[in-house]
RNA sequence: GUGGCUGUAGCUCAGUCGGUUAGAGCGCCAGGUUGUGGCCCUGGAGGUCGGGGGUUCAAAACCCCUCAGCCACCCCA
């Protein structure tokens, strides 16, 4: 071989595709339902976007971009999320200055972080994400994790866990911040080395260490909940009412911290527990200062990303069963060269009345163009040799039932919608 | 980025203590049936034993490096 795939890419073939697809399929039906509308942007963006709006000192920008200065001298990065590049179109289509707000989705965009991979975590992913900008509202927080929700047990899934929190709006962040650092100055020498760095960076973030002594020095810690000012706290509660009311089951995760700074207010996650260690195949939440931060007037918004690949994942560790390729409705046998131009014509009609349709182009004997008729697999198959040329009459033989009839060849394509007609 | 496990045919996997020409099942191709698929039978093709280096009379096996996959961490979808 000469090449090989790049580390952590996956390819897609025709059997993979069609699962694609039909997740793709599913999840425009869900969005023309909710009245979000397609978009899409460059797969690179200037690096900037993302130091502005993702964080200078998350893990995604330090350390995980795919960056690169084009010929021009301009620094580019392959989209390591997909909210940031939304909320850029969102202000340079001007899409602040229509009738807000503006419902937006992205479907199987490649989404690009340097990481270890393993199963379920890619270098190249893709995912499938929501953003509504312009509203501010506790409803539209609820309809966009019930509208993941929807969207996942509508592929055939069952038992996801929704896990809610509020990381409160800038005010009562700073004053938890504060608190943090307040509980955890004294004993700083004891955390690990990565939260001794969390504390200078994103105090925000040593909630959710595993290291065990880290676990330890938490205890006396008061929850972030304590912190919302009473607007926080009442879109919180808001939220809540509107899932209770919907029925959507989720739990409050206190713990719960998501790795972008652009968050504020509701932060949610859906995992199954069929992924293991990356369990997460859904996470979004409200980002009332990305626009803002990217010069915009001050513009709230709420969203969700969801991975397409760890969503296969599951379904296919659950045993649900996805479309796979179609078979072909009719197969041309074909014996003797003196028949293929008539065959071939012949193939061409149907195809060009919406049948899949083939004829053997590897120069098989007849039983073995049976035969991979029957593996391809093909519902008919028609028979041309010399005598039906010279006769005009062919077999078509029903590869389900094993029946045949004659059929006079200027009937053959009428034949196929015929018998679907009947209901064969 | 850290630690660990695993790489043998297209796929799933055997391969004894380091010993001659590396095997099986499935899949693929052809034939048994010179004009009829599935079942059965026969035959065939297909291998840099992930790659490179080393130890040895001899390496798929032992050692080192490297690449890839997987597991956990970190982080995330």
């Amino acid at each position: 071989m000469i090449t090989k795939r790049p580390r952590g890419t996956a390819d897609a073939t025709p059997t993979d595709t069609p699962k694609w697809q039909y997740l793709e399929s599913v999840a425009r039906e869900i969005c023309r339902c909710y009245g979000y509308g397609e978009i899409r942007t460059p797969v690179f963006e200037h690096t900037e976007l993302f130091q502005r709006t993702v964080g200078e000192f998350t893990d995604v920008v330090e350390k995980e971009m795919y960056t690169f200065e084009d010929r021009g001298g301009r620094s580019l990065t392959l989209r390591p999320e997909g909210t940031a590049a939304a909320g850029r179109l969102f202000l340079e289509a001007h899409l602040d200055a229509a009738a807000l707000p503006a419902k937006l989705y992205y479907l199987s965009w490649p989404i690009f972080r340097y990481e270890r991979p393993q199963a379920g975590r890619l270098r190249q992913h893709h995912q499938f994400g929501v953003e509504c900008f312009g509203s501010a509202d506790p409803l539209v927080d609820a309809e966009i994790i019930t509208m993941a929700q929807d969207f996942l047990s509508a592929v055939g899934l069952a038992d996801l866990r929704v896990g809610l929190n509020s990381m409160g709006c800038p005010e009562c962040r700073h004053a938890y911040r504060a608190a943090l650092r307040e509980h955890y100055g004294p004993r700083r020498e004891k955390l690990c080395p990565d939260c001794q760095r969390r504390y200078e960076q994103n105090p925000l973030r040593l909630l959710d260490c595993k290291v065990e002594t880290c676990q330890e020095l938490k205890s006396g810690l008061p929850p972030m909940g304590d912190f919302l000012c009473p607007a926080c706290q009442e879109h919180l509660k808001k939220v809540e009412g509107y899932l209770h009311e919907l029925g959507i089951r989720y739990h409050r995760d206190p713990s719960l911290v998501r790795g972008f700074d652009y968050y504020t207010r509701t932060v949610f996650e859906i995992s199954h527990q069929a992924l293991g260690a990356q369990d997460v195949v859904c996470g979004g939440g409200r980002y009332d200062g990305l626009v803002e931060s990217l010069g915009g007037d001050p513009t709230p918004g709420v969203g969700f990303g969801l991975g397409l690949e760890r969503l296969l994942l599951i379904l296919e560790e659950e045993g649900v069963s996805l479309p796979s390729a179609p078979p072909l409705d009719v197969f041309v046998v074909t014996i003797g060269e003196e028949v293929r131009s008539t065959a071939f014509g012949l193939v061409q009609a149907y195809r060009r009345n919406g049948w899949r349709a083939d004829l053997d182009v590897m120069d098989r004997s007849m039983r073995a163009q049976m035969r991979f008729a029957d593996k391809y697999p093909a519902r008919y198959v028609l028979i041309l040799g010399p005598d039906e040329l010279a006769g005009q009459q062919v077999p078509i033989r029903n590869m389900v039932s094993g029946t045949e009839e004659k059929v006079a060849l200027k009937d053959a394509v009428g034949y196929l919608a015929e018998q679907s007609r009947v209901g064969t």
